[in-house]
DNA sequence: TACTTTCATCGATATACGTCTATGCAACTG
DNA sequence: CAGTTGCATAGACGTATATCGATGAAAGTA
């Protein structure tokens, strides 16, 4: 994140409107199409479960943005293939994206899926 | 949506940071428990489903925000009693909730629980 | 009371999904 | 080149789930 250098006390009002408007989108407003729903479903499919959870919060939480998959395994009691499993998953739903530099593979996650997410589900309030 | 009455051209930035705050918070940052992803993992699972989706949208936009059963069922190409079971997963993950009226049970959103579900997935950029 | 309508529950079935073991491939090491 | 390590893929297996038709329960109506 780029460093807030010493923030003004006044936000051009323009700017937070970008913030709340970027960040609090649809799903209730206009009933979705049948193709847009299951688009989405695949992105929620790749979250539910608690496996896959897990993954994307150690993630997000390593130290760089990133971890190697020897890592992720470690971190649970399942078999590696399983992790790869998930992995997969998530990988094909776009949340996360990975790389092979040398002998390990490196996972990050896609910021702009789970903020996409995130826009959908916030304020239902009418 | 209460009416935005001529709005000033800058508001201040503790306001902006209350808006970002209330619209950004964990998954990323602390790795989530075992439990905790588990739990969590029950209502994304809930909205995993394209029609399930469709039905949170639909109801969320249907005017007064509340829809009946028989409203929703018309909508979609499957029987009364799917909707009906659709309808449970939801109500069960704490997505929705309903009440018996007379002849026609009302379901309408519950909007904490999409808001939670925002928080969590807002903001993973470090 | 008898009939109709609205919605939920039950039982059955086909498909999807999470997990495992076995195996394959790529990169490093000697 | 042979051996080792890190990761992905394939196939098998058991459980979960989406859907249906049939039925039950509650509310309204004649």
């Amino acid at each position: 994140m780029q460093t807030e250098q010493g923030a003004p006390e006044f936000i051009p009002a323009a700017e937070l409107r970008v913030v709340v408007e970027a960040c609090s989108t649809p799903l209730v407003g206009e009933p979705i199409g049948e193709s847009a729903a299951a688009g989405l479903a695949q992105v929620f499919k790749a979250l539910a479960d608690p496996v896959r959870l897990r993954l994307v919060s150690l993630i997000g939480a390593h130290q760089g943005g990133e971890a190697c998959v020897c890592e992720l395994t470690t971190a649970f009691n399942l078999t590696q293939p399983t992790i790869s499993h998930h992995l997969k998953v998530l990988r094909d739903a776009g949340i996360i994206d990975s790389e092979r530099r040398g002998t390990w593979v490196y996972y990050w996650l896609v910021p702009a899926a789970l903020e996409r997410m995130a826009a959908l589900l916030s304020a239902p309030v009418r």
